[in-house]
DNA sequence: CGAGTTATTGACTCCCCTCAAATGATGTGG
DNA sequence: CCACATCATTTGAGGGGAGTCAATAACTCG
């Protein structure tokens, strides 16, 4: 079901996927362009220093498994650039894609001692890593660091009820519409320059991303947006985007209004 | 889609559901009965009785609207008693219910200032109320019990991420055998003698609730019931329980196994 | 016991899945 | 820069699992 080069954000020291040297890297956290939308706004300058220091910075490319379903739960991520997917699979190999992490999201928090899901670049992707030690380190240190975890943590909560709504009782047209909306939000939040980000949503993932994020089958998905296409609710654009010409539309059928 | 009484948690005092009188209340906590499955586990002497002071407790009918989607964000609650179903809905009145909060779970969180979902009882609750500037103040106070609830939001989320691997890659058959196995574990977890609780699941829940929690319709939860009764998988019990006959091979139909 | 609610069962339909083939994109080496 | 292999996407034809509609049966509780 997944395919792509097998590298793990785990790799041994050397790889390409490593960061830079230490005293460089102490300055990382304040000068970070998506701090604002990220965990660490909560931290001051000190903070911020602590947080570099905790963590190491990886770059890695799509195709790359940052975390396995199953294995130890030793690390906990902050993606800063690009899209991640997370996942969880049956054993007959049937996958549901729980989650897309856009730039600023965090990833791979778990209480126990092995994480229940799976976690893969989409494109390339920058990430900073803590070791679990030294997360728990900083949350008792930084208590609006805890705080600010604790409120990010609940909202993902509240993105995966709407997403069990969406599963348990969207059809198909009105999931593929509230997922090209969600990713033009997506895109506005991180876009650097917003104007150009106007109608615009971001869809770096496959249609076998989409259609097991969705519920659906990439045939299902594929006739779907080409039924779009054609009452030219949506265009393509270059570079993975897609141009949304009807928000308002989209928004209706994305709420199960019969609209076209 | 609904129907029931409509009472509210915030419903005037004076109503049958309001709190016993203070100087008991501050033993509340203390003693507990479920104390030791819930966040407040994390709490010493002086921490119950800050619990007890923070909380109300509320008993509540079946079918008692607890927070209504889209009302403003006002309290935290603590099951003690009975069962909770989570809800979200789409204006043309198809639900989905996201969770049951039995005993010892906690319901209500937001960071925004409105609910994005509804809770109702399902059977006789009791739960306790934190107002929302109490429960910062008490997350504040003991950072034990903010990191408590930090754990208890990641299980939840855990689980949110189980349910939409249900939800969007399940067959019927394996959806209610996944529920099914999954009341019994609620209600090992919740059973006061465990021995009685022996491969029994505690169903409170209506043939409409059970739909919307699998996103299905009630005829197929019915069909699919009845389809274990016969395969003698399953046999009903008293008192809204069911008995599992076969936890082995449900365990194999959950999982996506043939298996039969 | 009887009225209303809830659950079961049956017959039929339809949305989405499956299987299959064609088309389009991407990249690599000659 | 093109030929070709590979992978991703689109489109079509047909089938099946769960939904819809409808009737009956089983609870629940005055």
């Amino acid at each position: 079901m997944t395919s792509s080069p097998q590298t793990s954000a785990f790799a041994h020291p050397g790889g390409a996927a490593y960061a830079p040297k230490a005293d460089v890297d102490v300055m990382r956290c304040l000068v970070c362009d998506i701090r604002n939308r990220s965990l660490c706004n909560s931290m001051d300058e000190e903070g911020l220093a602590a947080l570099a220091h905790s963590s190491r910075q990886l770059l890695l490319p799509p195709g790359t498994t940052i975390v396995e379903e199953g294995e130890p739960a030793l690390a906990f991520f902050n993606v800063t650039r690009g899209t991640v997917k997370l996942f969880k699979s049956l054993p007959d190999g049937r996958r549901q894609i729980t989650g897309f992490a856009d730039a600023g999201q965090f990833l791979g928090l778990s209480t126990a001692q092995t994480y229940s899901f799976g976690a893969e670049t989409v494109d390339n992707v920058r990430l900073c890593r803590f070791l679990r030690p030294q997360l728990e380190t900083l949350l008792s240190d930084y208590p609006t660091f805890e705080r600010r975890l604790l409120a990010a943590v609940t909202d993902k909560l509240a993105e995966a009820q709407e997403q069990m709504l969406l599963l348990g009782r969207k059809t198909a047209r009105e999931k593929v519409a509230t997922f090209l909306l969600d990713r033009m939000k997506a895109f506005h939040q991180t876009a650097n320059r917003r104007q150009e980000a106007e109608n615009l949503a971001s869809v770096p993932m496959t249609r076998v991303d989409i259609a097991d994020y969705l519920g659906l089958t990439i045939e299902t998905v594929s006739r779907t947006i080409s039924a779009f296409r054609r009452s030219l609710l949506i265009a393509s654009a270059e570079n993975h985007r897609i141009r949304i010409l009807s928000v308002a539309t989209l928004l209706n059928i994305a709420s199960g209004q019969k609209a076209d």
